[in-house]
DNA sequence: CTTTCATTTCAAGTTTTATTGAAATATACT
DNA sequence: AGTATATTTCAATAAAACTTGAAATGAAAG
C-alpha cells in the first residue's frame, strides 16, 4: 500500500454511508451481498449505493463480480489489513502506544 | 472511540498535507513541533497550516499548547491507536486477515 | 424479440471543503 | 506605549463531492 492508495481508503471510509456498507460487507464475508442488498440494507437509493460501491471499488475496499442479474461485492480484507499496516508501520513508525492498541489484551 | 469520532478521524487523514503533517508529527514525538515549523516542513502558508492542524485537532488527533508566542502541536497517539482499535474490532470484528497485518511477523 | 429485473451512468442542482490574501489576535521586546 | 513575531480568523473565490431522478446498459425469461 502506497500513500495514494491510503488516501483513497481514507476518504472513501469517512463516509457514513460507505462506513456502513464496509461494516455489512464484513458480517457478510467472503460471500458477499449483491448491490440491491446492500442497497436495502442501508436504505439508499440504487443508484446512489451504486455510486459509494464504485467509490470503495475504486479505493480498492471492495470487489465486485456479476452473478446472472446481479453484481456481487466482497470486501477485500486484504486491502483492509494493508491500510491498517499502513497507519501503523509508515505513518506510525510503530510507535509503541499505537500498536498496543492491535492486540486483543492490549492495554487501550 | 464511537462512529462519528472515527470518520472526523479518517476525513482527517485523508488529505494529502494533513496525513503528511501526522507523519512529521510522529517523528516529533512528545515534543511536537510549533506551526511555523510544521508549515516549513510541509512548504504550506501559515494560514493554510492553521487551518488543517485546526481540522486536525477537531478531529482529536492532535493537542495544542501555547508556548510563549509559539503554538506547539503533538500528535496524541492514544487517539491515533484507538482509530487502529475502532477500525480492527469494531469495523472488522477482529477478521484474522485484518489481524495479521498488525503483528510484525504478520505474514502480510 | 420484447419484456422484466438489477444495476449503472448521466446531467443538473446543492452542499461541503479547500485556497488565497488581508486583517485581527496574542505574546514578547524595547 | 510602540514595534516585531507567531498564529489565527475572516471573507471571497475556486474546486470537489454528494444527491436526485431519469435514461441507459446488461442479463434472463417468456
Amino acid at each position: 500500500m502506497n500513500e495514494t492508495d491510503a488516501l483513497a481508503a481514507f476518504a472513501s471510509i469517512s463516509s457514513a454511508t460507505r462506513l456502513r456498507i464496509l461494516k455489512l460487507l464484513v458480517e457478510a464475508g467472503t460471500n458477499g451481498l449483491s448491490a440491491g442488498e446492500i442497497a436495502a440494507a442501508v436504505g439508499a437509493t440504487p443508484s446512489r449505493t451504486s455510486f459509494h460501491l464504485s467509490n470503495m471499488s475504486e479505493a480498492g475496499l471492495v470487489t465486485s463480480s456479476r452473478m446472472a442479474r446481479q453484481i456481487t461485492y466482497r470486501l477485500d480484507f486484504a486491502v483492509v489489513g494493508a491500510l491498517m499496516r499502513y497507519i501503523l508501520e509508515d505513518c506510525c513508525k510503530n510507535n509503541p502506544t499505537v500498536r498496543a492498541c492491535c492486540v486483543t489484551d492490549g492495554g487501550c
